[in-house]
DNA sequence: CCAGGCTTGGAGG
DNA sequence: CCTCCAAGCCTGG
């Protein structure tokens, strides 16, 4: 089976997805739009209902660079929470520059949070628009796409 | 090897 | 409070 490319609406940008199954290689904010579908959970985290990205993998936590490692780390912020460039840094044993480059070169921006790493003074940074990091810490903070502990008992 | 990159903490005005 | 500056770590060219 090939990978699969789509894309979704998400305010005034579209999110497009590369990915396969429950593996995603590549995610990318632009201003058009492509043909395709994107991961189901990718589509409810853009409709603002709540998601369970934890279910998706990402091809930038893979291998032992120290790049996959502080995007593992990201990975476990939770939902509607924060940690600075230097948190990370210390959690993964690197600096904080190294995760302020880590972060630019996200290669699966949402699936790996990097808008939840914020500078220790402000926001930090977010391309292709810091906008779109203000939008995703907003509505995770209201707990909007925040997903329910487990799946289970109720709901 | 070298230039950056979504940083940070300290010095100085 | 604000600007400036260097230390510090990694990756791609």
């Amino acid at each position: 089976m090939a990978i699969l490319t789509g894309s979704c609406r998400f305010g005034l940008w579209h999110v497009h997805v590369a990915w396969q199954d429950d593996l995603v290689y590549r995610v990318r904010f632009a201003r058009e739009s492509i043909a395709g579908s994107v991961p189901e959970e990718i589509l409810r985290y853009c409709a603002g209902r709540p998601a369970d990205l934890a279910s998706l993998r990402s091809v930038a936590t893979e291998g032992d660079s120290t790049f996959a490692g502080i995007y593992r780390a990201v990975r476990a912020i939770p939902c509607g929470e924060t940690v600075t460039y230097g948190e990370v840094a210390r959690i993964v044993g690197t600096a904080p520059r190294a995760v302020g480059a880590a972060m630019a070169r996200n290669p699966t921006p949402i699936v790996v949070p990097c808008h939840r790493v914020v500078a220790k003074t402000g926001m930090g940074g977010f391309s292709p628009d810091l906008a779109i990091k203000e939008i995703l810490l907003e509505m995770e903070r209201r707990g909007d796409v925040c997903a329910p502990e487990k799946r289970g008992i109720n709901r």
